[in-house]
DNA sequence: TGTACATCAGTGAACGCGCGTTCACTGATGTAC
DNA sequence: TGTACATCAGTGAACGCGCGTTCACTGATGTAC
């Protein structure tokens, strides 16, 4: 690691990959996926766009990174809101709290975070929009599989209605969260609230 | 209107505003919205890239039509599954019958034709992701609108939940359809059917 | 029925843009002796 | 502690691509007289 003593440019950069990072999630943040651009970034941060490809084999490979910490920034948001709610004194409904908590934390992020929002589902090969599977290994989804796990072993859910229950909670979420977002909705109710949820 | 008697080429095309949007529908239908190019659209149907502007002033106004047309074949598809399934003799359980549906036209839609899906919902100004609002003049709007009146109408609906009612059932329609699209999900249970939605 | 001419719907060449990526290179770093 | 040298992390110029769009133009059409 080089020392950060002297503000003159140093010929080595000493962390350029989450340099690079940084930039490309802000980017990201601000226009969704198609935001992300390799040469912009470089450029933002003063270096040639040819020393990206040091640590970065192509721009998929660092939007796959700017993805990931998409997701992972999704997943905090959703974990920050079930520490935010006050837990309640039984369990079943604590559970029923952790669970309500996870999916408002969704819907803030997707509303707060636009750009990482869509960037935590977008595909990154095809020049497409939304993601290939394989998100089954996202914390998103882990958490939201955890919290219906106790739901049902609190008694909340019916064991039998479990297999189905990522897609049948997830899928209002997301879809609230696309419509109103930025969607066929969108013009409805105020910015920012979370239209007919109460909170 | 020129007569189509000879193979060769003409001068002038006759109707080369519809073989533009023929051609870009075509591309939204394999590829989404990105996929729609203006040069490559005037190329594959034999004219210049500047052939194109006499009918459309920018691409983003070819744009805008195909997604109008992408937005008329969803709501299409939905009127279709109505028409597909049977009747109930009851007026209460018929109104019931025909939204859902409607869902099952919109999810089917999202899976046989993601291309045109995607199109139906995207943004055709900032090159990004989904769509500016003035959705609610979408005839599939429309149609689910109706739909929602007759339940209250027939009494399968409580008047006090009418006013979230677009919200509410869109919402986990077009979650769905994402997650099983292109998203999330993607990957669990088989394709082509709707998981966990019977029929 | 013929003809002049305005208008419409094409043409081909070119521009400028910004991108991702590759090339041959050079300056800085750190390790073996 | 000094030095040789392999390796690492940068540089700048360039390539090729395909796009949307504009320019000055020309061929075809249809209408007024």
């Amino acid at each position: 690691m080089v020392p950060m003593t002297s503000t003159r440019r140093r010929y080595h950069h000493g962390d350029l990959a989450n340099a690079l990072l940084d930039a490309a999630t802000e980017m990201a943040r601000r226009g969704g996926p198609g935001a992300v651009v390799l040469r912009a970034a470089a450029r933002q941060i003063g270096v040639s766009a040819t020393a990206a490809y040091r640590h970065f084999a192509t721009r998929g490979d660092l939007m796959r990174v700017v993805r990931q910490r998409s997701r992972a920034a999704l997943a905090d948001r959703m974990r920050a809101e079930v520490q935010a709610s006050p837990a309640a004194p039984e369990a079943d409904r604590d559970a029923l709290r952790r669970w309500r908590a996870l999916g408002f934390g969704y819907l803030r992020f997707a509303l707060e975070q636009p750009g990482l929002f869509r960037c935590a589902f977008c595909r990154v090969d095809l020049p497409g929009e939304l993601s290939d599977g394989a998100m089954a290994a996202s914390p998103a989804f882990l958490l939201l599989s955890e919290a219906l796990d106790e739901l049902v072993e609190c008694g909340v859910m019916a064991p039998a209605h479990r297999p189905l229950g990522e897609i049948v909670t997830w899928s209002p979420a997301h879809g609230l969260a696309m419509l109103r977002l930025a969607g066929p909705l969108s013009s409805r109710g105020g910015r920012g609230g979370v239209v007919g949820l109460g909170s």
